[in-house]
DNA sequence: AACAACAAGGGGAAAAATACCCTTTTTTGG
DNA sequence: CCAAAAAAGGGTATTTTTCCCCTTGTTGTT
């Protein structure tokens, strides 16, 4: 049979309009087939439970998805079905869920309106050379190696006295809403300061929100 | 003639893939054809300015387009080509933009990951009742409306105080690099504090993020 | 000229944030 | 069980932020 030699796809997405076309994109490349598509990852993980994977050549996951979202479903591919290759797709560029979809494995990571040529160039890339990442990407990678010595963990209620912070309550507020003494605040902030490399709550705030801590 | 009894629907959106998809979803509805497509909006004029608009029932505008983009070509139109039907799309939902293109004439404003169904439901009632809604855009017109008595507007040195609020400087350093008296940047934040309506300087990092003055 | 509106700046004080150094209690790894 | 680390809290001092009330020009309007 012909199209048994054609590279076999399955589509992750929720959004219906999207998968639709993009397995009619797809099609139109010749050389491939769309197998299968999911509308979140727990269907997509039922469905490898009760599949054989060998005969899957490329997997095109969302990010965003309901019920179990894409960064979940790349961790269990990584532990259970690593040989699985996955480009991520999603409509934003935030660099944490791309650093965290690619460190859990994903060989490619395209915005949603990326355009049809590199769609093709990305999935003949992904299952030829085994990756392909776009120079958005790459930067980003870049970043992360330089700055990955200090990783930067913080503990829960540090995270809730961030919130906080990013509002317009006194540390004094904050103290009693957290139920802790304004010294022990103080003591969250300045280890905060520490670890961040920041001087003022001004900073704290914007850290936040640049690493979504709180959102706008 | 059985096609020309069908609603006239014009696409204009740079992303060939969703905006092929689109047409095949309109298509499949039935009762609508896309009589033409654009990649931005200046070609889309182009065309305004050499065709009978009148037999154009609706146009979905894509809002982030290179060249010349959704509000831009919604400002010409209101100017221009008041009574065609416009269905704004964009992939994220930003408030401001939302209100500018609504505030411009937009009769309905979408989400592109939005389902078909809401999709066929959007571009029905825009061509019948002339509107068309979602719960966010809703939410966002009544917040406008509750504030919009008031409305703020800031003068070039007021944005540049808020830039440098929105960094670790004290404000004595903040007065240093406007070249001003600590006590005129007293007067900035104080007269602001009164018109934001906040109490602190965190108050006003927020809002700034918030209303873009500042990105992070 | 008289008036309002406004930008720039000042004095002084209270509240909040920040810095530094310290003790006690709890948790935890070995 | 013990030692070490972490969490919670205290004391005190300095700097920054915030608030309120005030003066002096400038500009534009009637």
């Amino acid at each position: 049979m012909k199209t048994n030699s054609k590279n076999k796809i399955i589509i992750v997405d929720d959004h219906l309009l999207f998968s639709q076309s993009l397995e009619l994109l797809i099609k139109s490349f010749g050389d491939y087939e769309v197998i299968e598509r999911f509308e979140n990852g727990k269907v997509f993980i039922d469905y490898l439970e009760n599949h054989d994977s060998e005969l899957i050549d490329l997997i095109l996951l969302d990010v965003n998805m309901p019920v179990l979202d894409g960064l979940s479903t790349m961790k269990w591919l990584k532990d259970n079905r690593p040989e699985l290759k996955v480009i991520a797709l999603s409509v934003n560029d935030d660099e944490d869920i791309i650093i965290k979809m690619i460190t859990n494995g994903a060989k490619g990571y395209l915005l949603k309106d990326t355009s049809p040529e590199i769609f093709r160039e990305a999935i003949e890339c992904v299952i030829e050379k085994g990756f392909y990442f776009t120079e958005l990407v790459s930067g980003m990678l870049i970043n992360k190696v330089n700055s990955d010595n200090k990783k930067i963990s913080l503990k829960e209620k540090e995270i809730v006295f961030i919130k906080h912070a990013c509002t317009e309550m006194t540390y004094k507020e904050i103290a009693s809403e957290m139920c802790l003494s304004p010294k022990t605040i103080d003591g969250y902030r300045e280890s905060l300061f520490d670890k961040l490399e920041i001087k003022t709550r001004i900073g704290l705030v914007l850290y936040a929100i640049k690493h979504k801590i709180v959102c706008v």
